[in-house]
DNA sequence: ATTTTTATGGTACAACTGTATCATAAAAAT
DNA sequence: ATTTTTATGATACAGTTGTACCATAAAAAT
């Protein structure tokens, strides 16, 4: 049977039947075994691609960052591009908003491995650090050339509205998961909140 | 042994030590074992108390938001009082970042909670109803008393700039508990949003 | 043709988990 | 004085978990 098998793509498989499964019951009770039956293969297979749990949840974690920053990645060079950037931002702080399957399940995901992060310090340091700042620096950017084309004023400031985006559509989305405020809630806020970063001051 | 003792008491021992424990070690890992051993009582006790697991982990919630609530309403009847209410909303802006042990102790348990709840269809609906809508409504009577003392302009919505000011703190929070931003920064980025909120357009 | 590597299955093991059970000292109630 | 209740200890049990070990078919390398 061992003929020659897609190293990669296996890894992916039994990565992909991780984040199915700790959508569906946290990853908090993310078990190897678990795993292996959402994906098929036997428990000796998920040890032998990842050696460790520690490694299975390691690699878990950057393949969802990289394939959530591939998706906006490509999302920023398609039909996109000839878009305004606010109007960028405003499609950003949408889709951020937990309200479609995929984006629950990343900020779920996402979040768990924060809460893990928060207290196991060999986790905290190293995949953490990447993506948000990523982020952080591509929002930047975008309220930059807001300021150039003059829809945002010269005296704001794009570091600061960056990470206030970021935070705000962060703890929007955890209300929304938790049930506190729906979707549609949500976005109303993003959306006022750009509105109200862009209003002009009257003179 | 067994003289009559202070149920309530020894309840919130057993209680501390879980949150205690929690802190530590996060709230996912925390057993019964465990919690007995940090309060010094024998795993019986723990089940006497508590019955159940699901029993302490909903008791502590409970306790959770409830020191929590206290403690602000203590805060607000205090020497605060004094205090303009754009001051309080400063203030409580400041006191909801994490950069001491106590709040950091709060989020920290509190956001684990949340995850769990977002797959716990059991632990989802119960205690996460009350805490944050209070907040809410005691925010946006702060704004709504600022719009009657003239710091804040009338066409502010004080309901819209609540819900904002929670998420903001909130998810600046979270970025602060996993080291991507220093508290410091997060405090900043809270004072320069007040400021920006309580900002009179000029005429 | 034999050896080595790759990919897989099966299973055993020690540790730990929540929970249930049995026991019992002290106090309260009778 | 006896019974019942309260507060506690010790421990047993069945299930789960991560990991380790042994086996082995197929392919590659020798």
């Amino acid at each position: 049977m061992p003929k020659f098998v897609d190293h990669e793509e296996r890894c992916n498989e039994i990565i992909h039947a991780l984040i199915k499964l700790a959508t569906r019951i946290g990853l908090h009770e993310v078990t190897m075994r678990a795993v292996a039956a959402e994906a098929n293969v036997s428990l000796r297979l998920v040890q032998y691609y990842f050696t460790d749990k520690a490694g299975l949840m390691h690699a878990a974690l950057l393949k969802l960052e990289a394939d959530s920053h591939q998706r906006w990645a490509d999302r920023l060079s398609g039909e996109i591009t000839s878009e305004s950037p606010r109007r960028i931002l405003e499609i950003f702080a949408n889709e951020a908003i937990p309200n479609e399957p995929d984006s629950r399940t990343f900020h779920l995901v996402w979040l768990s491995y924060a809460v893990i992060a928060m207290t196991d310090s060999v986790m905290a340091s190293h995949p953490f650090a990447d993506g948000p700042k990523r982020l952080e620096r591509q929002l930047c950017n975008l309220f930059m050339e807001c300021q150039r084309d003059g829809s945002l004023q010269a005296q704001a400031n794009p570091s600061f509205e960056a990470t206030r985006l970021i935070a705000l559509v962060h703890g929007l989305g955890t209300s929304v998961m938790i049930g506190h405020v729906d979707a549609a809630a949500a976005i109303a806020v993003t959306q006022r909140h750009l509105d109200d970063v862009f209003k002009q001051t009257k003179m």
